[in-house]
DNA sequence: CTGAAAGCGCTTACAG
DNA sequence: CTGAAAGCGCTTACAG
């Protein structure tokens, strides 16, 4: 059994309320009475009961993390490791605690949320994945829950995000492309109903239309892989010989897609220029080194935790941060047919 | 304000005790009140509030997974983020939550982990990192808290834990290389008070002096990152000419080995054997395909949460399981000088 | 400055 | 079969 305030309080010979005071660090209580206490806290080794405290404050002083990927894909991407990581040093450094939500199926991850949520369990929730047509953050909106989605709600809730502007960092990606010279300029992105690639989308066919071209059937993938990046850029080239440049919505489906140019003996970036986004840590040591758009994640991690806090706190109703994004040139890209 | 148990008594015409009852499924209630209360529930939208069912049930209903390298090279390695597949996969199962506790340094995970257990925030945890003098693991002993540990934990210590045989999977990966004909292999491995490393290096010193041969001074590395791997490598490589095969403790290490291979102008396997460990997703589609120690890596994270859920329920005080390992040969191991 | 009382939202013996 | 009471471990007005 562990100690409680009321074993504190008998040995030390006041009531509960005062071992309370005193571990509130209250002012006004005596000196004596403190030291006293204070000893026998510390001589019963007393430690606060976390769920009784959360029961009175009506707060669980815990946020979860909802990913809703198959795991197998989510954590493999240095996306969400690095989001978690930049979540996990903001909510802890605030003294809260997170909790992770895993799902494989949008379905099963509304019912975790929403489950966790009305429990009382946690205090706010973080989505990883934002769907253009999210059920899980309408009623997230609607219930009033404190929650901050990674990426782009559907239009109408009004909700709390963090995300980077990815019409122009597609439209970015692809007019570096165009600006050396390609005219025919692929596609490989996930599914639509992924709101950040189907903004990449919209920013590549921009760029496109802005300079008269016309966009490539979409290559799709199901899931961010390498090996899925490799299939997607395999059937492309072979539909579509006249591709010179391949924008790939990540770096991973990049790597695969480098890959495939290979198997199909197509030199890179001679014969295939390649662009991917998120700059993962293993991006500058590809060979050869890989253009791509280098995405703030960390920070974007932090940012919703730092905004999900201060929703639960109450001190703010509604807040949105659009972080930066970065076109890194190294060398997987150059004019068609080779440099110069 | 969420609705409790009192306000659908009140609402229904019974008792707090009556509500509660039937929301438990008890047997004991009258069909007619089960179903007028189960309308009410329905009706105001009832969720039970964790936390006071926490209080009573004197269990938190969470366990804890510590994860305390730099999160930057934990995530990154297929290694954690396959574990953690595994317990959240087990943990959900059995309708329990998961609470991530990431910590930079040793010390900062015994205070993270001895809080949210003395707190009673978290039934229980699953450390990730095993070190050699691991003070956590002989406090969670000594106050006999659920706790089970990934890795081989401190001698003397009579923990729970899940691992495989390091110095056996050490051992094969060396011996495979020495009936290969390699006379001079070298290995890069980690921290010395990571146990994994210890026995991988003990299994890798045991199959040379079978063999008759001498191990090579232990290329260190500080994070598991492909960056620490090339540079290892690349100092083995030049200060040790002789060494014709390496051993990596981790598929990233080796990664990194293979790109530092190239650069010194070394062809693999051609040149040099290289065999890592893991098998992580990416070893097969590396160029040439990683010869690797296959671990089971999801295996032993599902294995270590059922155990923990055991000890957290009671139903045993201590539990240890030994997962399999198995050396996958690809392409990056040959005879030294090349082929037949 | 300190204590007794009430209460956070539940569950569960104990009566009836 | 159902309710009143006690209690999980704390906090906090309210008295004094």
């Amino acid at each position: 059994m562990p100690v409680t305030i009321k074993d504190v309080a008998r040995r030390a010979g006041v009531s509960p309320s005062t071992v309370s005071r005193v571990i509130a660090g209250s002012g006004v209580i005596s000196r004596a009475t403190r030291e006293r206490v204070a000893a026998v806290l510390k001589e019963m080794r007393y430690h606060p009961n976390a769920v009784a405290r959360s029961l009175i404050r009506r707060e669980a002083g815990i946020v979860g993390l909802s990913i809703s990927r198959p795991a197998s894909d989510a954590f493999a991407n240095a996306f969400f490791t690095e989001v978690i990581r930049g979540i996990g040093d903001e909510v802890g450094a605030a003294g809260l605690d997170l909790l992770l939500s895993m799902s494989a199926t949008p379905q099963e991850e509304q019912e975790h949320c929403l489950r966790l949520l009305r429990s009382r369990r946690i205090d706010g929730v973080i989505v990883s994945t934002a769907r253009v047509a999210d059920d899980l953050l309408k009623t997230l909106d609607q219930e009033g829950f404190p929650a901050v989605v990674v990426g782009r709600p559907p239009a109408g809730t009004r909700m709390s995000w963090v995300n980077n502007d990815n019409v122009a960092a597609g439209r970015m990606a692809t007019e570096h492309l165009v600006s050396l010279g390609h005219r025919h300029i692929g596609l490989i992105s996930g599914a639509e109903e992924l709101s950040f690639c189907r903004d990449r989308y919209r920013g590549y066919a921009m760029a496109l239309s802005a300079a008269g071209l016309e966009p490539e059937p979409v290559a799709h993938v199901v899931h961010f892989t390498r090996q899925d990046g490799f299939d997607a850029a395999r059937r492309l080239l072979r539909d579509r010989p006249r591709v010179s440049a391949v924008v790939a919505v990540d770096d991973t489906l990049a790597t695969g897609a480098l890959q495939a140019a290979r198997a199909l003996g197509r030199r890179v970036p001679e014969d295939l220029s390649l662009v991917g986004f998120n700059d993962d840590p293993f991006a500058a040591s590809l060979d050869p080194p890989l253009t791509t758009v280098r995405i703030q994640v960390y920070d974007m991690g932090r940012q919703a935790a730092r905004i999900l806090l201060r929703l639960v706190a109450g001190t703010a109703k509604l807040l949105r941060y659009r972080s930066a994004a970065e076109l890194v040139v190294r060398a997987t890209t150059c004019p068609p047919g080779g440099p110069r």
